[in-house]
DNA sequence: GCCTGCGCCGATAACGTTGTCATATGGAAC
DNA sequence: GTTCCATATGACAACGTTATCGGCGCAGGC
């Protein structure tokens, strides 16, 4: 910029204007700045600009993996949200690890990114008392921030998977599995609450072996079926926690040769193609993102108030819904 | 900074050094001011760290869309390298608008980042050279860069294309359609020349009507298939240009009640599942992300020579095959 | 002719780090 | 006791911007 500058034969505050777009310079001086410009194929350094303006123009997003479909179609619209106001993104996968989410968002902060929008893999998040003190702003996704007050953007897991499992039910289905994930995962818990209510509301009482809660894994689901799909009174359906399990589960029926009336959380690409149809409670992963991109920003523009909590309604999609067998006789 | 150093009673310098763990600081004094950082949530600010180093230990990755499958699978495998390399990633979307790929580019660039990851969406990257010129890495994934030399990772489009073709021609198909995308975009004209070249050496030559190149969409799709399955002599095959093509047609076919033996490029999710099922000629887009990853860094540890070319093999995925109908008689 | 106000521009001080060099301190060697 | 070296610490400049403020020229009103 110095040398901009002394080419132009101007201050250097004068070629900060013209690149800055700030008024109080005189055509005939922008027009030589800019000929200096591009004779030197200057650009200015948002790093010295960022220390000395305290905003960086850029936020932070942690999320699980940005390779899962969910994350990344959430991700794509936190980015355009942020393109529009003018902002960068750095991502970073926290891989469910509490430890590593930590570090992800340290680092951003580090960076002095504006603000945070965090898919929680930790119970604790303290940790971000300081940075939020000092001006960040975060809100958080699909699951709630832990031990802090903090904007919330969620699915409404519980009521989505009640009104999946009632679907079945509404068809005839008495005895419904259920797999999910590790229960330790704020989702998973919610919407097993959903398939227990559903049950319990319809006055069925499952038994223990038909639900397994435990992190997505080939073997494990192949087990949980067999088990579901043993003796004189099998299951009839299925619910899938989320989408990586559907797709295990799938994968397993097929395997078995045997086939199930399945509902799973969380919607699949190519799921229509599938015979028969796969009904899903779909989340919708884009509007998510938007959402909490939205209120991360009117953060940052300065709204105040208390830390919301928005929870968005899920939809059943359903396919194949007369493949759905209905109980067979003997029950 | 400045205040951590006053309450531990020392100087600036030797704050620095005990956040930075450089030696030359007593066990006693370190303590001291470890715990003033402590008290006051001290957290170093890596933009004026940047500013005087020089280094951001961050790289930016512009790809078309991170909401798709193949590049979020791609993003996360970069993601992994610089993270072992201790970089953070900023992540950007060019919706294949060469504008906007400049555009993400540059303002990378003014963030100082230490290397880009680029997927290109322009046929012109000579915008890059005063940046290269300027100590900035670059490496290009999946198409090469525009009228400049520089590292690419590159997948075997034609080769791949070739093979998939062949395999249809070898279970006695002779009436094959093409649907690609785009020929504008560097892999989908590559992936017709594998096309026409493996038709070709078989002694076939399609009729016009029997390729279709444009961005996918669902009615144009229709519409290919409906003149492709018209007439007495309709193709039995169909190779699909890239995994959206493949959706559509599937889709497509679905709806219009007819099935056809069907060969993509890039893998989906769920593949394995459908009825028949889809062979593909697989890219491995994790591996694509490492490698180019990994050569960046690389560059930026100093390795000098010419720009490489790197191209990955393509492998063949055969779901289905016996599927796949032979050609009826009449040929 | 002098003062006032306004529009353009420049000098200088920040922003929060790190690199360079100088200084203090303490112990070992003579 | 003096010299010397090593080690711990500090003062200060520099990185490349932007904000503040002041100066300078010029037009207009008295």
């Amino acid at each position: 910029m110095k040398d901009v500058a002394a080419r132009a034969g101007v201050a250097l505050k004068t070629v900060s204007r013209v690149v800055n777009d700030e008024p109080g310079v005189t055509p005939g001086t922008a027009e030589r700045v800019r000929a200096a410009i591009e004779a030197l194929g200057f650009r200015r350094n948002d790093s010295a600009r960022v220390l000395r303006k305290g905003q960086t123009a850029s936020i932070g997003l942690v999320l699980e993996d940005i390779g899962d479909p969910f994350y990344s179609a959430l991700s794509r619209a936190v980015e355009d949200v942020a393109h529009r106001h003018g902002s960068l993104l750095f991502t970073g996968s926290s891989d469910e690890d509490p430890l590593r989410e930590r570090e992800l968002t340290l680092a951003f902060c580090a960076r002095r990114v504006d603000g945070l929008i965090i898919i929680p893999a930790s119970a604790d998040h303290t940790y971000l008392l300081p940075e939020i003190a000092a001006g960040v702003a975060a809100v958080f996704v699909d699951r709630p921030a832990g031990m802090i007050d903090a904007d919330v953007v969620l699915s409404d897991n519980t009521g989505g998977t009640h009104q999946g499992v009632r679907h079945l039910i509404e068809h005839g289905h008495r005895r419904i599995g259920y797999i999910g994930d590790d229960p330790g995962i704020y989702t998973a818990a919610l919407r097993h609450r959903g398939y227990t209510g559903a049950m319990a509301e319809a006055g069925l009482s499952p038994r223990e072996a038909w639900t397994v809660m435990a992190p997505p894994d080939p073997a494990r689901v192949r087990e949980a079926l067999t088990v579901m799909l043993a003796g004189p009174d099998p299951v009839t359906a299925l619910f899938c926690g989320n989408n990586r399990v559907t797709v295990l589960a799938l994968r397993e029926l097929a395997a078995l040769g045997r086939t199930l009336s399945l509902v799973g959380f969380d919607d699949l690409e190519l799921a229509d193609l599938l015979t028969p149809g796969i009904t899903v409670v779909a989340q919708d992963p884009a509007e998510m993102g938007r959402i909490a991109a939205e209120l991360l920003f009117r953060r940052l523009a300065g709204e105040g108030g208390p830390a919301q909590r928005i929870e968005l309604v899920t939809r059943l999609v359903e396919r194949g819904s007369g493949e759905i067998t209905p109980e067979p006789p003997g029950n």
